[in-house]
DNA sequence: CTGAAAGCGCTAACAT
DNA sequence: ATGTTAGCGCTTTCAG
């Protein structure tokens, strides 16, 4: 049984195309009542549904949008993708995901997929990106949503969302100190990666607000997985003076670090506290639950949706469009894995 | 900068075109040389890309396959995307994520909408389904593989792509009792599904083959989230003779069950043997690493893929499609969660 | 070897 | 109030 057409519908209802399309489009204004229902009788009748490709063709939208991640499996992304599919879903559109793997050239030719594709916009939501992929974008006159990314120089109809990190992250680094902390490490993201760089130096920055200087701070560096995590414990529990509690730039990572100093032999909170950030599911769901600077993922996935909506009417204008930019904030969420730290044998007073 | 169109090609390579759509999909056996390259200098000059839309109408094709799944955010989905796409994107497909959310009306508007789009294939991977839902895509003529999913009475270009749960789990069930336990409990998904019922069944028969009858076997629910097998744990742990080992319906129940029986001062794997199923990407990081039914999750993706692909060319012929049907194996992978039970207290000898 | 023309299924002027 | 006509950007006969 092959899909009828609008055509078909028309001689059923023994009207033009014309007249079909409008009852399927609600132009129904000066329609006689009668006409209207013998339609819809045919479009029941037949089973008729209106080609989405057909109709892209003329009106030049698709009703789909591209959201550009760069890994599925990482933890971070899946609320971010239901704010993003639920807003979306409610206006009618679908999502393309698409999956960088970390790779800018799988990125690319995703672009360049969509935009044969005709997709009304697309969200970039990947931690590594390119400004040439980004002016591709722009180039073709789509819209772009970006998500914790500055503005490239490129020109276009482009929306950025920023994460205000530094408010959860000062709230960590007060908690911390008012536990009584003083000796502190971190265990950051690869340092290529901007956005490690940005919580590596707000965490200094805090932490030398509270009087600690960044020559103190041991940071080290992991791969944002929790075996990054777990590899950087040797380096943390070494040492005549060890810190007492760290700050990874991850939860995945934080987890590995909790993991691995328990089978070290470590006490938690007691011998080292640890915090993480994103608040994942798993942070909740772990024992001891992992204290984290949380960020509203199912709100940046939505907000950000919502953005790229607003954008879409503008994508015909030339230039002259404003930048859209909002900040979404970030705070710390305190459970278990932070404490007051133990007196350190050779600090006793 | 709008999108040049065909014809402008046509008119900068001096040509028809017809002439750049032979050149563009290589129909260029009896083409002058010189012809042809005039044609690609003018696509070059122009940035030329042929709009997938316009090609879709007539081709009846659009490069896309939608992948119906229950919740980005089950840890089990990630590979199986990740061996999705990677076939997917070798072959010039784009991906529609469509997350169902565990809801059964929104996988029905999904399938309308992937229909309307005419999406060239569907791959089915929710847990919950309805026969009427695979019907209308059967009679769509929308080629769908369905992955865990018994054959529907429906008719259509079809695949599916078993599991072989049997095997892991008569593996697991030999692993443990090898290590010389005799009490076991079964932490179930909800038994309303199909597979919770199977994995149960599974579970029970293997161990019916080693002597132990179902009554003996301890069957407690769960949601296959973490909390479900924490929840588990006090049944679990209560009563004079506890079992040994628990079988749990996934991954991340028997971690649930690992952490609350941790709480609840268990140690393990001496009191408490632990398998999972799944082998979600967590389950080797945590402590002790989970031993567990492993389902090949990539090769599960990569397949369904494959046979999606080999589905497309058949949607245009009737009926009388052979169903193509596939069986993916399981197997256990032994890591530290299991292991020899202690002499309980009242049965020593 | 290449061009002209028709048509995929729909919407949007422009009639009437 | 509804029908007619002309595309949207491409592929595909069918002619040359």
């Amino acid at each position: 049984m092959t899909r009828a057409n609008i055509a078909e519908v028309a001689l059923v209802a023994g009207v033009s195309k014309s007249t079909v399309s409008r009852v399927l489009n609600e132009r129904t204004e000066y329609m006689r009542d009668e006409t209207r229902q013998r339609v819809l009788d045919a479009v029941a009748t037949l089973g008729y549904r209106p080609s989405a490709v057909a109709r892209s063709l003329v009106s030049k939208r698709t009703q789909a949008v591209g959201l550009l991640i760069s890994d599925v499996g990482n933890p971070y992304y899946p609320e971010v993708i239901h704010g993003v599919e639920d807003i979306a879903l409610a206006h009618g559109y679908d999502v393309f995901l698409c999956n960088t793997n970390y790779k800018l050239e799988r990125g690319m030719a995703f672009v360049q997929s969509l935009a044969d594709k005709q997709v009304d916009g697309v969200l970039v939501m990947t931690s590594r990106m390119s400004d040439d992929l980004l002016a591709g974008l722009a180039e073709r006159g789509l819209p772009v949503v970006l998500i914790d990314w500055e503005l490239p120089a490129a020109q276009g109809v482009v929306g950025t969302l920023a994460i205000d990190f530094e408010t959860g992250i000062r709230e960590a680094v007060d908690h911390l100190v008012g536990l009584g902390h003083r000796r502190f490490a971190h265990v950051a993201g690869p340092l290529n990666l901007r956005t490690s760089r940005t919580r590596r130096d707000l965490f200094l920055a805090a932490l030398a607000g509270r009087g600690i200087a960044p020559e103190q701070v041991l940071v080290l560096e992991g791969d944002l997985r929790i075996q990054g995590g777990r590899h950087a414990v040797p380096a943390l529990l070494a040492g005549p003076e060890p810190p007492t509690a760290v700050f990874a730039a991850n939860d995945l990572m934080a987890l590995g670090v909790i993991w691995g100093a328990r089978e070290l032999g470590a006490r938690l909170p007691e011998d080292l506290s640890v915090v993480g950030l994103d608040d994942i599911q798993l942070a909740a769901e772990v024992s001891p639950p992992l204290t984290t600077v949380a960020l509203p993922r199912h709100e940046i996935g939505s907000r950000a949706m919502r953005m790229l909506l607003d954008l879409l009417p503008l994508s015909a204008k030339p230039q002259a469009v404003p930048i859209f930019q909002e900040v979404i904030g970030t705070q710390l969420v305190v459970r278990g894995s932070t404490g007051r730290p133990k007196a350190h044998p050779g600090e006793g007073r």
